[in-house]
DNA sequence: CGTAACGAACATGTCTGGTGTTTGAATGTC
DNA sequence: GACATTCAAACACCAGACATGTTCGTTACG
């Protein structure tokens, strides 16, 4: 069992019973308790729990969205395919709003490189993207949360309304076809809502784990999207009602 | 001699007659022409020069500014020295807008972790700044250079012209008492005086070397600064100069 | 005061990045 | 077109970085 695979199990107990103990973890991994105690620390500087003598407990309520170093574990490989689905969307010499989020990154690993103009709405998205020079890089301004490294605020919203694009890629924390769009964070819809304004189409992604979840921020209705791209996991019926509202579902 | 030694060679010898020659490298060096090779390789990707059979041709125009991955190897020392004052400058709890370059990007290290509202204006400095909860980031929009990260262009002069700072860290390729401030790129003096529009204070940080110094880009009287900070390698006849403008003078 | 947990320090194994050598292909020169 | 030089891919090698385990003195809790 290896590092990521430790973390995993971390997550799992802790998701479970909101604690977990070193010398459980340790029996459970077959590591010494030293590498558990240090898999704690740097989850612990990662805001993910609080070490308490033995072990550690959750700081992740329930309801809330986990950290960013734990959702860029999760669907890894899905996201990398639909990644490159919504890359495949975008036409050589496009101009496009990217949003923040694990989903938008690998977007933008597969945009770099390629004669397109973007506008990221995260810092590690710029970061991706200017490494190419072939690569028109407009990032967007705004105030960065710590941690997740994506930009909001009035500044972002007003760098996206001077701008026009072909299409906004937008991640997203649910999709459901009642309640439509949604994110955890208000601020985040804002954004993302200007990205929607300033763009002819909208290319949603989404991995099948978000399809029918419903949270907190409401963005748009389902059929305020052009295109969902998500991978082939999510119940059927659900994409049909999804379709149903006409919008243009791609699995991969 | 290692890697970054052996770049040094390169440097000084295409700044002498604008071109090299792998042979000749590798016999001043000590080490394989594969070796070699690879810098010449490493140093065409990052735009410093074009290799040709059997070495390489200088890219780097004299009169113009050389590339970012040059001027970061130069007076680092000083750079960081300058950097500590600069930080110094600004209390707890200041807004500052924060010029590209690499001694503003030291400034970005000092300035990270303490409480301060910090508008970089380029994304290494956005990085270095983000990774710290006590900071508040504001980064600004802009077009991305691509090698030098910074931001500029339309939409960077309205990020600073929506925010109201108590000062701005400016980086300059020429002081002079005569010429005032001035920069390589036409496009980073609109960027600056935006800065220094939007800021109460106007601190400028130069290394000694470019005391004195004139280049194309007019960015301001040298009397608009309010703070210069430099190193003490700088010729005492051109720092009275600036003083008698007006300027409080810093050497470190 | 005793036990369990902790963390600093050191030792070990693994992996990656930089370097050298070889070799066949490509390129320039005559 | 023939030859010499240069190039780059492939493989081997080494050093430093990183993860892990062990030991041991210190600290916290009952």
């Amino acid at each position: 069992m290896d590092s990521a695979e430790r973390v995993d199990l971390v997550i799992a107990r802790l998701k479970d019973t909101g604690e977990v103990a070193v010398a459980e973890l340790a029996e459970a991994s077959g590591h010494s308790e030293m590498t558990i105690r240090r898999d704690l620390d740097r989850l612990e500087s990662q805001g993910v729990l609080r070490r308490v003598r033995g072990g550690a407990v959750s700081l992740v309520p329930r309801g809330q969205e986990p950290p960013y170093v734990l959702r860029e574990r999760q669907a890894v490989e899905a996201k990398r395919r639909i990644a490159a689905q919504v890359a495949a969307l975008v036409p050589t010499g496009a101009a496009v709003a990217l949003d923040s989020g694990t989903t938008a990154l690998e977007v933008a690993r597969e945009l770099a490189g390629r004669p397109v103009t973007v506008m990221p709405l995260s810092l590690q998205g710029a970061d991706v993207l200017a490494r190419s020079a072939e690569t028109t890089v407009l990032v967007a301004g705004g105030e960065v949360r710590p941690g997740e490294l994506n930009l909001h605020g009035p500044l972002a919203e007003a760098s996206l309304a001077a701008v026009r694009f072909d299409a906004a890629v937008v991640g997203c924390c649910g999709v459901s076809a009642g309640e439509g769009v949604t994110a955890h964070d208000l601020q985040d819809v804002a954004v993302k809502r200007a990205m929607m304004r300033s763009s002819q189409r909208t290319i949603a992604a989404a991995d099948s784990t978000k399809i029918g979840l419903v949270t907190m921020g409401h963005v748009c209705p389902v059929g305020d999207i052009d295109t969902l791209v998500t991978d082939d996991g999510a119940p059927e019926d659900a994409i049909a009602e999804i379709r149903a509202a006409g919008v243009d579902v791609v699995t991969v």
